[in-house]
DNA sequence: GAAACTTACATGCACGTGCATTGGATGTCA
DNA sequence: TGACATCCAATGCACGTGCATGTAAGTTTC
């Protein structure tokens, strides 16, 4: 009954493995082809977008991290093409130096929107 | 409702991103640092070590690349090391001298025997 | 049988990632 | 206040990946 086991969570990760490859290669391409976003660069813009309800409308990197399934290093560089792309803006926090905050641009809006259907049509085909 | 399914799909998705990050990061770790071994090299042992059932004893790259979640270069490169390392040979086909037969050397097999505890490990920690 | 096409694998290259480190700001404790 | 630890973000570096291409072998068409 352990062999039983074995078998069944490795058939969960192998399903698990082949949703997450499929998935993520599909969005990738056709972000990246429709809108010049790569996935983890439109997840950025994806909760920016969501943060904007509230009334500042700036998320701090670290929570941003925490949100994430992105090193530290890797959410610095994205954050980094995405400001060079003029779709988000660094600021400094006035009372910890340490920290930036981070705002989506009308450009970073506007472009997160017309990416947003191209992303749930991918998602539909895979999970509806 | 639409909207309703819109959030389904995103939050099925979430999960699946969530699971295959965690997972796979502690795979590669444990597999890295108990048994010097990538997490895709383990999935080629396995495979291997599967075919080594049969008659033969071997496996074609294509086949290999049919069961992996891996494009050719990546594979090609990830057997590259395998050999480097010993664990696993190439061999030419006769028939079709395009073709190369891999196969697992003992060192490979001992070392996929071993690294097996530490991934079903793992696996029963995140899917049992 | 020669030319054009296809297939199998390797390789050059660009890119995104994680780890380790750095630089600067904040907090703590004596 | 001064020394030291901690924290945040950026950066150097090595590495694995995918795409495009190269090379060699097989297949098809005439």
């Amino acid at each position: 009954m352990e062999a039983e086991v074995s078998e069944d969570v490795c058939t969960k990760w192998s399903e698990t493995l082949r949703v997450y490859h499929t998935t993520s290669c599909e969005l990738e391409n056709e972000l990246q082809d429709g809108h010049d976003l790569g996935l983890s660069e439109f997840e950025v813009l994806k909760i920016l977008s969501s943060k904007c309800c509230d009334s500042t409308g700036k998320a701090k990197m670290k929570d941003l991290e925490a949100e994430m399934y992105l090193s530290q290093s890797a959410l610095s560089r994205t954050v980094t093409r995405l400001e060079k792309a003029g779709l988000v803006t660094r600021a400094t926090c006035d009372f910890d130096r340490r920290a930036m905050f981070l705002m989506l641009t009308p450009a970073g809006q506007e472009r997160y929107e017309a990416a947003q259907p191209t992303y749930r049509g991918v998602l539909l085909r895979h999970f509806a």
